[in-house]
DNA sequence: CAGAATCCTGTGCGATACTG
DNA sequence: CAGTATCGCACAGGATTCTG
């Protein structure tokens, strides 16, 4: 083991509220449901350019994300505000416009988003 | 933003080495690669047994994990080893033994997981 | 501009049965 | 014990068209 013991032991200890019964998948924070949350092809680009861009209107997103179709880009959008991760502020004006940012929820992932960073860089960089 | 900016900005700079002609997607660290890696309902499941639990005999991991399929276990697995992920160790013996840890590779991965876990626990804890 | 509404397709995922 | 080998479906993902 090279990583640091101690703080493993904390994680696994913080997350074991019942030792009998649950399964290693309840104990540990349950990455399935992780994976409802920011899971899928999207979810995880929208919120990296949110996060560490700033807001953005729906076009500015689009055409940032190369690939994604607008109803891909609305479905992600919805579901990411569903789950409390985006914010979506409409402006009425014309033509209409509506901004796209990050909420403290989404933003508080930026730790995780550094780790991945890193290791990403690490090891395929 | 509440998170600190100057980190935000050494990481855009890392990641941009060319300015121009490149997407968001790419200047960024490429979540759909990562998420090729990781993606999918069962790798963080099992990348987070082998890396915070040790070493698992394929069973092992099979009862961990409530509602995984033999088949299913054994692509992922397949798959995480392509990726250099896990490692298998066969031993020839009788009956058949298999046995499943986290490559360095993996354990880099730690930290993510448990920014991931600090993230959980503080918003759906 | 920012979508809604359709329709369509690939494959991620799973159930089941069989094997060295 | 630790797998393969099939089969099949639901659903994520996508192309296209229409609208306030």
């Amino acid at each position: 083991m090279v990583f640091n013991t101690n703080r493993v032991k904390r994680i696994i200890t913080m997350t074991s509220k019942k030792e009998s019964t649950q399964s290693t998948e309840e104990r540990l924070c349950p990455m399935p449901q992780i994976a409802k949350l920011i899971g899928g092809k999207w979810k995880l680009v929208v919120l990296q350019i949110l996060i560490f861009h700033g807001t953005h209107r729906f076009n500015e997103l689009r055409r940032k994300i190369e690939g994604i179709t607008q109803a891909m880009l609305t479905n992600q959008l919805r579901a990411l505000e569903e789950d409390g991760l985006i914010s979506r502020k409409i402006y009425a004006e014309v033509p209409p416009r509506v901004e796209y940012s990050a909420t403290q929820k989404a933003m508080d992932l930026n730790e995780m988003f550094e780790e991945m960073h890193r290791w990403w860089v690490k090891y395929e960089g």
